[in-house]
DNA sequence: TTTATAATTCGCCAAATGACGAAATGTAGA
DNA sequence: TCTACATTTCGTCATTTGGCGAATTATAAA
């Protein structure tokens, strides 16, 4: 990998992980397949907000896009795959994850896992 | 070290390392020693703007301040007594610090070392 | 092909950020 | 004590960011 871009990659990470609902959101996408309708109910902002905070995510590499049907899902970036800078990442994430607000956010993921990701869409979008 | 503090406190890391300036001081200050003087050529901003960023590293655990005599000196942190954040940390800063922009920085440091400090303040203060 | 709906883009606003120069602070030496 | 000077704090400004709702896009089903 080149060294080049390196620098601006890391600014695009650092601030990407450095604003509290995305690094919410990259911390519940990780080892975890979820659609925009599944992450509104964890982090409770408009879908539209929610949606910007994905597109950065996706800008630094820190997560991955895919299309299914009518319904995008995101899910954190496979560690196979990796380059040096995302593995000197995991170090981090497996602290962070560990965090108090962290697993508030996971409890409450396998509550909305229960709810099919229709049901959970109606919600926002009835209002 | 508490996990409870650990999502702010990675907020603070992330905020910090995610502004371009802040990123190059942080780096320029691995394993050196270095005052605001000796930053103001490296950076070239403002002493004002330097010390606001310095400050905000200082916050955020990633450097030490230390004043001797009129001086302020600054440096990362010294990796013994850092706690499982700060070490996963390394090795990003590891990746990072081969880079370009890293590397032409390191290199205007040493011409900036052969200078004293005292010059070196007189031409900030000089206009 | 029309309709419903999941997600994104757009336009706007308030708050936060990064920059500067001027003023203030603190320390060393005269 | 007074002066010089290294750094920080303060006040201001332009730019960026994060939030929202409305409009748009894209896909699946009717």
């Amino acid at each position: 990998m080149k060294n080049e871009n390196n620098f601006h990659r890391t600014i695009k990470i650092f601030k990407a992980l450095g604003e509290p609902n995305r690094l919410r959101i990259f911390l519940a996408l990780q080892g975890r397949n979820l659609c925009l309708c599944q992450i509104i109910p964890i982090i409770k902002l408009a879908p539209s907000t929610i949606s910007k905070h994905l597109s950065l995510l996706v800008e630094a590499g820190l997560i991955e896009r895919r299309k299914e049907g009518k319904m995008v899902n995101y899910k954190g970036i496979s560690l196979k795959k990796t380059d040096s800078i995302n593995r000197s990442l995991i170090n981090f994430i497996k602290v962070i994850i560990k965090d108090k607000i962290a697993i508030k956010d996971i409890e409450n993921i396998q509550r909305i896992l229960n709810k099919s990701k229709e049901e959970l869409c109606q919600i926002y979008h009835r209002k």
